[in-house]
DNA sequence: AGGGAAACCCGAACGC
DNA sequence: TGCGTTCGGGTTTCCC
């Protein structure tokens, strides 16, 4: 279930190459097949099919969650959503199940968006802010800092947890890494957020980097069936770890539904602050 | 404004 | 073993 680190894991491969083939920046996109149609937001197919057959791949960065293709004319973007992956492979391999859009590349290979729960989408449109406009700042943008952070949760009375992972608020994580940074960050996942000090906020804030930059430096977390390569899932702290000791002072890992999301927490090393307090 | 729930999906895990 | 049921997870949309 790719988040940031995933993300950018699989960025980085596409980008690099592995010891096995390289990249594909510079590769020509000759021909496209759309398999499951719903895959593809925009635009309609027809104008998708004329406007991506031709096009060089230039460069591929990330915004949050969303993987951004630069082409000659216009972008290609991908959310992988839950259970989506990009998968490079020989142009003549049979298409595998789940592959829902395949483009077909001039040296010989094929980049297949495979999701096996369908709820990954795509979009070719000539400013990739037209999707990835309202989207928050980036967790690892130099220019973002602990004040402004604290400034930016001052402004509202939300839990943490789900504010956390709206991504208006903040672009890029999702719920394991929320909960992994809040322990980190020793605050619980109900705190309303106007309520955190400024040393809290900075010890958030660097908790959210750091487990961000854990994740990116295990190349993302395997976990389910889906994307496979990173071992992070070996390191969470309280992620999927309820009944087992917390790797801090020892205590259960309790877990609890916030915003409808499974969250798991530590109820000694983060105990709830409230008003008044 | 913000919380809750449903919808979109399907494989895995669970219960019997 | 095999069947039916429940669950989860990112995002959008709708309702209160």
């Amino acid at each position: 279930m790719p988040e940031l680190p995933e993300i950018e894991t699989i960025r980085r491969f596409l980008t690099a190459g592995s010891d096995e083939q390289p990249g594909i920046l510079g590769e020509r996109i000759t021909q496209a097949d759309l398999i499951w149609p719903g895959s593809l937001a925009a635009p309609a197919q027809e104008e998708f099919f004329r406007r991506i057959t031709g096009q060089c791949i230039l460069e591929i960065t990330r915004r949050g969650k969303y993987l951004v293709f630069k082409l000659d004319d216009g972008y290609l973007l991908f959310h992988l959503r839950m259970s989506g992956d990009l998968i490079l492979e020989p142009s003549e391999a049979e298409i595998a199940p789940h592959h829902r859009l395949v483009l077909y590349l001039a040296g010989g290979r094929r980049l297949a968006f495979n999701d096996t729960r369908k709820f990954g989408r795509s979009w070719l449109v000539s400013d990739p802010r037209q999707v990835t406009g309202k989207l928050g700042p980036e967790p690892l943008d130099p220019d973002f800092d602990a004040r402004q952070f604290y400034d930016n949760l001052q402004r509202s009375r939300r839990q943490l947890k789900p504010l956390l992972m709206d991504q208006t608020f903040l672009a890029g994580l999702g719920n394991i890494y929320t909960d992994e940074a809040l322990h980190r960050a020793r605050l619980h996942p109900l705190t309303p957020a106007h309520l955190v000090s400024t040393g809290q906020a900075e010890a958030l804030f660097t908790a959210i980097r750091q487990t961000l930059e854990d994740g990116i430096r295990h190349n993302g977390s395997s976990i389910d069936w889906v994307y496979r390569g990173g071992d992070f899932q070996n390191y969470f702290r309280v992620y999927g770890r309820k009944g087992q000791p917390c790797p801090v002072c020892g205590t259960n890992i309790e877990k609890m539904v916030v915003g409808q999301r499974g969250t798991h927490f530590c109820p000694a090393c983060q105990p709830l602050k409230t008003e008044g307090m």
